[in-house]
DNA sequence: ATTATTGTTCGTATTTTTGCGAACAATAAT
DNA sequence: ATTATTGTTCGCAAAAATACGAACAATAAT
């Protein structure tokens, strides 16, 4: 039997679907460029480049954080995110083997 | 002046939103893997695949379609739906893009 | 012409998301 | 002790997403 190369499995299309919600909002993928400019930054900062209230960027951040896709920690009284680096390369993989499907393959339509 | 590698405009970072929110949803996932699996199919072949109504089915794939990520061509009294190619290979660039921006960076947390 | 097959669209209900300001919590500064 | 700074959480409202069955449209088959 000749296992194919990609075979997502449940728990990973769900991961994957996961993190794609995350991604699917303007704002937040504007976060995410922004921490990946920066490295790290604080909360202020993230919010400064936004126009929206901060109540809103806090929620935008929580959700990001809840798809692993970014960590927080409290560096008094401020709190400093950035990328969460190893789940960063998971979805790196789980999305360039989504995208890899179709390698090499004739779509007849 | 030095241009930076992926620099992702407005207009891409609103197709990347736009076309991560349509993978944001299991079904669609699904959808998406067995498409790739098949090559094309019909309407029903998908119907068949999913425990949910057919007219959920249809939404989703009118999702899918909107975000450019499928196309579907009316082989009467059938929908061949299949992945659209070219969308395809713009949607693996600008995931790519974006998860390649850690690229040899070092991160401070 | 009728009937069957195949999907889409419509109407509706429920849930989730988005966004805001106000209130709050935690620490820092005075 | 008070006050200032920094973010989160709460409560609310509006909008969008999800899901279903029923009705509909379009073609094919009889």
């Amino acid at each position: 039997m000749e296992t194919t190369k990609h075979m997502l499995h449940v728990a990973e299309q769900e991961m994957l679907a996961r993190m794609a919600k995350a991604l699917g909002h303007p704002t937040r993928i504007e976060i995410l460029l922004f921490l990946a400019s920066q490295n790290s930054c604080f909360f202020g900062d993230i919010h400064d480049e936004l126009p929206i209230a901060k109540s809103t960027v806090s929620q935008h951040l929580k959700e990001l954080k809840d798809a692993g896709l970014i960590q927080g920690e409290i560096e008094a009284p401020k709190v400093r995110y950035c990328i969460h680096k190893e789940n960063w390369e998971v979805a790196r993989k789980l999305f360039s083997d989504l995208f890899g499907l179709l390698e090499g393959k004739e779509m007849n339509c």
